[in-house]
RNA sequence: GCCGGAGUGGCGGAAUUGGUAGACGCAAGGGACUUAAAAUCCCUCGGGUCUCUGACCUGUACGAGUUCGAGUCUCGUCUCCGGCACCA
């Protein structure tokens, strides 16, 4: 080899090497003790598995960076490791790709991920392909169908009415997260609320336990935890049944605030209530309303010309159908209190509703109960005391929702509750590139599920794709028409594919089965082995933005899966790390808008000769010209750079900004390791330490020893790795600066190579082989670096022997001595005050107090 | 509005249970080597003042407080970022 660092080389010498060794094969699951232990201790190391949308991109760079650095280190720690990857391979873009160019979504996918397949393994990612698993194969999707039957059959499946989010240029539904500001995500049209039958997931039966698991996730970063919280949204509060004057029906609402009961002056119900259509007698004015269900902006109301009775005071309150009223939470119905909510009082007026206070704050309950209800600017929503509210008057907010709920019960007017803002999971899709919902509808026989034999219910490749909207599905009469399972009728497939984060919410289980095994029973009285042995997930690595959507699927569906004896854990990700974007500074033009860096010259736009302005530092992306391409950066530095620099420039958690330089400085300390290696190579390290060793040598030493400790301790920390390649960089200095004369010297720095090397090895892989190899350390059986140990260190040889101590007086540092460690405090106290500095401002004063931290500091407290 | 998170040099970022603010890197400036450049190496590098080989003052968004001592703890204020947002 050379002693000049060409990482392109070396990076495919090593990867061949790993490939062929098959070094990064998952070790098989050990047979399972009584205690259902295995022997050796596992860990599963997951990334978020990317969408093959063609190309690698520098979010994916730093996300599988970081899991490479966890796992290989892991692994040199002595675990068992599992650590694979794959694909999320059903999605709209291929579909997309289809339309636009013709090509099949299914050759567009394979693709794509057999191009970002070799860009993963030229990263030198320790991944088990033995593992991939892709969510677009039969085998895969087959699994997303049987859940739905598991279910189907519990009634965790089900089809219903209800609004969904429309749009008329894709001519389909959208999820909500693909609904931007009100618009859709890919042609921009204003989304609408369309009425549509559609299959839900039952999420909300798993509601309570969802929210309570979250005090378990304690290995979340806490604000993951509390969007989840906060998304699933639950509240306590009362029933409430209205009795309707002139019927037997009683309208029924939810409050959180039963200690306004008194105030209330009108009752709203949602456009979709199923008293709607029976109180509105003119069905074109219900019609409006409707329209504008969702729109929230401007409320809209319409008299329904009946009134009910409030049962706490007989009073006689009038029915509205306003469009601000949600059918999918609480009752569909509220009671509108406008003198003590801000949307109900604007409500009242605009229709010239009465507004009757009932609570007032505490500290001046007795002026204002007879304070008009007409000079209110603002609804009062704090909480208070109780006026004009029967017996419940002068009662505090909190007792009275306590009594009034008591007494609400005890009536039978209603009674107590709780509430969630998670509604249940709509998973149908009008798309084609996604998994067929295994329904077959029947004239005679109504909705059957496809029978478990069946399985998989194969997606046709043989359709046309027109770009018109609507699912290819529709017109493929193969798929379409079927038997009946049930009576052998002429029947009809469902066309609807389950919304992909189905196929995102299990992959985790796939990985631990393998390649081609994935197979679940639910008959099993435990978990497989496999899945016993391997789950859960102990790091889970992605970004942000999966903060609720995938990571709640996936909970919810692990909570499934335990019920149907799968797995034998409630909650799939012990310990979560989100990743922070990557960013880089982005230009702009007066009249080219964004410019890519090179269209930048002098700070001048090249085409117009314009002023170019530097604009703020954004999330790398196409549109804005400020992406830095994967491949080109190997090319130029190797894959080594590229993740030592990710790694280096910011804690994983927060946002990385990209700075060219900084991946310069990055090349600069692996070549200044790459020369010391070469300048001491073929010497003799491996030689015994002495004890006896000079200065600089026991120097080294010591540095090498706290280097190990500092590295393991921020690893294993927080995943500080960012302050782990500084304590490496510190070292290097000191290493680079060395100038080893003795045997004893060349053995101390031999030492400090090969355990700055070990360490380097999760980070810097192929560099850090190539150079034990170099050193003469590949030999034997354990020929690879990630055949070792982590480095131990030696908390003797670590410590100093004489410290720096801080002499301060009143609190301000005034000098900095050098003593022997380990320094009594009475001893350290004399030698701060023998200080010239510190004699001279004590001159004349009084010494109040001296306080001294041992091994540090000194402060003296003077008059 | 509600819930999170964050404010430290020119920049990215470090600072155990409160104990030397600015590790490490980048940029910048100066020097060495060189015919020259690149690379490399050495030095300086928060701001300010002075009697300038040294010393002092000041400094972690702002204002108070606790403490011998606060970037770190407490209270209040401001700004920025992210999420949710008529959830009754």
């Amino acid at each position: 080899m050379q002693d000049k660092y060409n990482p392109e080389e070396i990076e495919m010498k090593w990867q061949k090497y790993w490939a062929e060794r098959r070094l990064h094969k998952t070790p098989p699951t050990p047979p399972l003790n009584k205690g259902g232990q295995g022997g050796v201790e596992k860990f599963y190391c997951l990334e978020m598995f990317p969408y093959p949308s063609g190309k690698i991109h520098m979010g994916h760079v730093r996300n599988y960076a970081i899991g490479d650095v966890i796992a290989r280190y892991k692994r040199m720690c002595g675990f068992n490791v599992l650590h694979p990857m794959g694909w999320d391979a059903f999605g709209l873009p291929a579909e997309n790709a289809a339309i636009k160019h013709g090509v099949h979504p299914a050759k567009w996918t394979y693709e794509n991920i057999e191009y970002m397949k070799k860009q993963l393994d030229r990263m030198g990612l320790s991944y088990d392909w033995d593992r991939e698993v892709t969510t677009c194969s039969p085998e895969y999707y087959k699994w997303n169908q049987w859940f739905f039957l598991k279910l189907y059959e519990k009634g965790l499946a089900y089809k219903k009415a209800s609004f969904v989010n429309w749009c008329p240029s894709c001519v389909t539904v959208l999820a909500n997260e693909q609904v931007i500001d009100g618009k859709c995500w890919r042609c921009d049209s204003t989304v609408v609320q369309k009425e549509l039958e559609q299959w839900f997931f039952k999420i909300t039966h798993y509601a309570e336990e969802l929210l309570q698991g979250c005090d378990e996730l304690t290995g979340w970063p806490e604000r993951v935890v509390a969007m989840q919280k906060n998304w699933i949204g639950k509240s306590e509060g009362v029933e409430v049944d209205f009795p309707i004057n002139g019927t037997d029906e009683k309208l029924r609402i939810y409050t959180t605030r039963p200690d306004t009961l008194f105030g209330v002056t009108y009752m709203c119900i949602a456009p979709g209530h199923h008293l709607a259509e029976k109180l509105v007698g003119d069905k074109s004015k219900l019609e409006v309303v409707k329209a504008k269900y969702g729109k929230m902006e401007d409320k809209e109301g319409l008299f329904t010309g009946h009134y009910a009775t409030n049962p706490l005071t007989d009073e006689k309150i009038p029915i509205y159908v306003a469009n601000f009223v949600l059918m999918e939470y609480g009752t569909g119905a509220i009671m509108s209190v406008p003198a003590h909510d801000q949307r109900d009082f604007e409500f009242a007026e605009k229709y010239g509703l009465p507004i009757k206070v009932v609570i007032v704050s505490e500290d001046r309950s007795a002026v204002s109960s007879q304070q008009p209800a007409e000079q209110l600017k603002e609804a009062y929503e704090e909480e208070g005391v109780l006026i004009n509210s029967g017996q419940f008057s002068g009662l505090k907010s909190a007792d009275a929702k306590r009594e009034i709920g008591k007494y609400i019960e005890e009536k039978g007017f209603g009674k107590r509750t709780l509430n969630y803002k998670l509604r249940d999971w709509g998973i149908s899709r009008q798309r084609y590139w996604g998994t067929p919902i295994p329904i077959i509808y029947c004239d005679k026989c109504g909705v059957v599920p496809v029978p478990e034999k069946d399985l998989p219910v194969i997606l046709p490749e043989d359709v046309k794709f027109t770009g018109k909207g609507g699912s290819p599905l529709l017109e493929s009469e193969p798929f379409l028409r079927v038997k009946c399972p049930k009576c052998g009728g002429a029947a009809r497939r469902e066309t609807d594919t389950m919304d992909t984060f189905v196929d995102s919410s299990w992959y985790f289980v796939a990985y631990c089965l393998g390649k081609n095994k994935i197979a679940f029973n639910s008959h099993l009285k435990t978990p497989s082995s496999e899945l016993n042995y391997w789950m859960p997930v102990d790091q889970y690595i992605g970004g942000i933005e999966h903060a609720v959507l995938h990571l709640l699927y996936s909970r919810f569906f692990t909570k499934g899966m335990r019920d149907l004896g799968i797995v034998n854990v409630g909650e799939p990700f012990k310990n979560l790390l989100t990743q922070g974007m990557v960013c880089k500074e982005t230009w702009r033009c007066p009249e080219h808008d964004w410019l890519f860096p090179e269209e930048v010259k002098d700070g001048r736009c090249m085409r117009c000769g314009k002023e170019a302005e530097k604009g703020r530092v954004e999330k790398m992306s196409k549109s804005k010209k400020n992406v830095i391409d994967p491949d080109a950066l190997i090319k130029k530095y190797g894959a080594d750079t590229m993740r030592l620099f990710s790694l280096f420039a910011a804690p994983p958690e927060r946002d990385l900004e990209w700075s060219d330089k900084g991946v310069e400085g990055a090349y600069r300390f692996l070549s200044k390791v790459w020369g010391i290696v070469y300048k001491y190579k073929g010497q003799e390290t491996s030689i015994p330490i002495a004890y006896n060793l000079s200065p600089i040598a026991s120097s080294l030493l010591r540095k090498t020893h706290q280097t190990i400790r500092k590295v393991t301790d921020d690893i294993e920390k927080d995943y500080h790795f960012n302050t782990a390649i500084a304590a490496f960089m510190e070292l290097v200095n000191e290493m680079s600066s060395f100038n080893a004369e003795t045997e004893e010297d060349r053995a101390a720095l031999g030492f400090a190579v090969k355990s700055t090397l070990l360490m380097l090895a999760p980070f810097v892989p192929h560099f850090s082989e190539e150079l034990w190899e170099v050193m003469g350390e590949a030999t034997g059986e354990k020929s690879s670096i990630f055949e070792h140990q982590w480095p131990a260190w030696d908390e003797e040889l670590a410590k100093e022997e004489e410290i720096e101590l801080v002499v301060q007086v009143n609190g301000k540092l005034r000098a900095k001595i050098l003593v022997p460690a380990g320094l009594s405090d009475d001893d350290a106290k004399q030698r701060a005050l023998q200080e010239q500095r510190v004699k001279e401002m004590l001159d004349g004063k009084q010494i109040k107090k001296v306080v001294v931290v041992k091994g540090k500091l000194v402060n003296i407290v003077i008059g």
